[in-house]
DNA sequence: CTTAGACATTCGAATATGCAAATATTTGAA
DNA sequence: TTCAAATATTTGCATATTCGAATGTCTAAG
């Protein structure tokens, strides 16, 4: 049995993705760096909240923050996330288009 | 604001990824179909628990089933799901030594 | 038609996550 | 020094996930 170990902990990095706001974010984060203030204003919603879920992601290692005296910009941590996220993206793509072609097959 | 339940969709997919066990059950699967017996062996645990994970992987769509009389045979829907789940790995282990670096550092 | 093997479903309890509101912290400007 | 903007942290509560045990279903084989 290769030690299982590695399970938990990859797990807890896609739990990163998890959750529709932190993928709204890393959405947003593929056009480059964006500070709390301008990610708070495309996703709506409450700013501890918002705080909270970034605060999350940091901690999975999936984001980097960049302080500075005005603001604290964050970017995502590698190419990858964004590369796994629409991966995952395609594949939830590709199961809607299956759904919808057997409705379709019902209904004839 | 572009239609937010894409990325309720998107997480929801991306939560089958969000477990060890099914982790483990994704790596396993990359080495081809696998029937439940066969897949419980390599996770060990109990049945029940596998067969819950696995019914919530089949229904997030990112496994098939295939059913005949003796056994079910599960596979990965798509390529696409092994490989983003190893993007995500390389982003784990790149984070690890980032860490162990650090602590390098601080050792010093 | 009865049984055994292979899974699936259900249930209640434990744990983890997510939310909103309140409070705290930090930094530059007045 | 004081204030305000920008975020973080804490707290209590609501909801969601996970787990293990028990029970149910389906399909050959006998």
């Amino acid at each position: 049995m290769p030690d299982k170990k590695i399970f938990k902990l990859h797990a807890e990095v896609c739990k990163a993705l998890a959750h529709a706001l932190r993928i709204e974010v890393i959405d947003l984060l593929q056009g480059g760096e964006s500070c709390f203030t301008d990610i708070l204003e495309e996703t709506g919603g409450l700013k501890s909240n918002l705080s909270q879920h970034l605060s999350i992601m940091v901690k999975c290692g999936i984001l980097k923050v960049r302080k500075d005296s005005r603001c604290n910009y964050y970017s995502l941590s590698s190419s990858k996330v964004a590369k796994a996220c629409s991966l995952m993206r395609e594949v939830l793509i590709e199961n809607l288009k299956k759904e919808q072609k057997l409705h379709k097959e019902l209904l004839k």
